[in-house]
DNA sequence: GTCTATATAACGATAGAC
DNA sequence: GTCTATCGTTATATAGAC
C-alpha cells in the first residue's frame, strides 16, 4: 500500500468530494438512516472536516440537491427567457431537457428521498418545495403564458395547468423509480405520447366548421 | 375502572377492528415503523390475534389496503361497463369519483407508504403495482379506448395516455400529503382545471378552416 | 366436557448501542 | 466487533361459548 499522509489539505477538492459521497449514501438509504459518519469515510475525510464545509446534515443535502437542480433549472431558465420561435418549438426544447434530466438516476431517488422524508425533516421540505419543485412549475408557467400571449395557447391559469404538464414526467419517473422498469411506464414510450397530449390539451381553439 | 373480562370471543368484530387499528397506525408511522405491538394495543387484542386473521403484518397492510381501494375499483369498473351515453359524460363519472376518492385522507396516506417503503418491501410493492395502480390505470385506459371507438377521441395507444390522464391527479395528491395543502396545488382549484385539460387532449380532430 | 378464540410467553433474526 | 434490545413470528396454555 501507497505511504498516504494522514492528512491532506486540499480545500478546494472537498466539498465536491463530500458531496459526491453524500449523493450516492442518500441516494441508497435515505436522508435519516444515513450517518455522517459513513459520508465522511466514503469521502475519505473525517466528521469534522463535514462540518467545516456544511453546516449540518440537512444542509449537505440541500447543497447536493442544489448542485444537481440549479444549473438545469437555470437551463431551462435561459432557454425560456431568450427564446425567439414559436411556443410549441419552445416546448418541445422543454420536453428535450427534460427527457435527459429525468433520466438522470440520482433525480429520481432524490424526489424518492424528499416524499418520504419530508414529514420528519420540515427543513428539507420547504426547502425542496420553493426551491426546486415550485421553481420548476413557475417555469413551465412561464411557458404556458407566453403561449397564451401569443395566442398559440388557449387562456387558461398557467401554473394550475403547468401541474398537468409537469406531474405526470415527475411520476413516471418516480413509477420506475419504486416498482422497477416496465414495458407499460418505459419513458422512451411515455414522453413523446405525453407531449403530444399536451400540445393537444393547451392549443388554442381553431374555428370549426360546425 | 369496569370489571372487562380478560378474553372476548368476538370473532366477526375482530378483523375489522384490527384493520383499523392498522390503518390509523400505518397511515400516520408507515409500514416498517409501526410494530404489530401497538396495532395489537389499539385494536384491543394480543399479537397472536392479529396473527389468527392475518399471516404476516404484510398481509394485515395488503387487506387493509384491498378493503379501501377494491369497492372503489369495482364502482369504477361497473360504472364503465354499464354506460351509456357518451364518453365524455363518462369521464366526467369517473372524474367525480376521483374527486371523492381522492380526498379520502387515508388514500394519500397509502399510497406515500407505497413508494417511500416498495424498496424494503417488494412483495407490498408487486401487490399495490399489479392489484391496485396497474388495475386503476386499466379502467382508464378502457374509457380511453371507448372514446376511440366511438370515434369521440383521437387514436392513441390507451394505457400510455391513461397515465398522463391519471398521474397527475395522483401526485397531486401526493403534494397535499407532503407539503401540506397550499393555494397553488389545492385540488378544488387543480382537478377541474386538470378535468378540462384532459378532454382536450383526448378529443378527436376537428375539421378546421385552413 | 369439548372445541376454539384468545392471551401469555418464548424464539430467533436483525439492527442499533457502546 | 460484541452485546443488547426490539420486534415479527410461533408454540402453548387457558378462558369462554355451547
Amino acid at each position: 500500500m501507497s505511504a498516504q499522509p494522514k492528512r491532506q489539505r486540499r480545500k478546494e477538492a472537498r466539498p465536491a468530494e463530500i458531496m459526491a459521497a453524500g449523493l450516492k449514501l442518500f441516494s441508497g438509504r435515505g436522508f435519516a438512516a444515513t450517518r455522517l459518519e459513513d459520508v465522511a469515510e466514503a469521502a475519505g475525510v473525517s466528521k469534522a472536516t463535514i462540518y467545516l464545509y456544511f453546516d449540518s446534515k440537512a444542509e449537505l443535502f440541500k447543497a447536493i440537491v442544489r448542485e444537481i437542480a440549479s444549473p438545469r433549472l437555470g437551463a431551462i431558465e435561459s432557454l425560456i427567457d431568450g427564446y425567439q420561435g414559436s411556443t410549441v418549438e419552445l416546448l418541445t426544447g422543454l420536453h428535450r431537457t427534460l427527457r435527459d434530466v429525468v433520466g438522470v438516476p440520482e433525480i429520481g431517488a432524490i424526489i424518492k428521498i424528499v416524499l418520504s422524508e419530508a414529514g420528519n425533516f420540515p427543513d428539507i421540505a420547504g426547502f425542496y418545495r420553493d426551491e426546486i419543485a415550485f421553481r420548476g412549475l413557475r417555469n413551465v408557467a412561464r411557458i404556458i403564458q407566453r403561449g397564451i400571449d401569443r395566442g398559440e395557447f388557449r387562456p387558461c391559469d398557467p401554473l394550475t395547468t403547468a401541474q398537468s404538464v409537469i406531474f405526470p414526467i415527475i411520476m413516471n419517473r418516480l413509477i420506475q423509480e419504486v416498482f422497477g422498469p416496465m414495458p407499460e411506464t418505459d419513458p422512451q414510450k411515455f414522453l413523446p405520447n405525453h407531449f403530444e397530449f399536451i400540445l393537444r390539451g393547451l392549443a388554442a381553439d381553431k374555428e370549426v366548421i360546425q
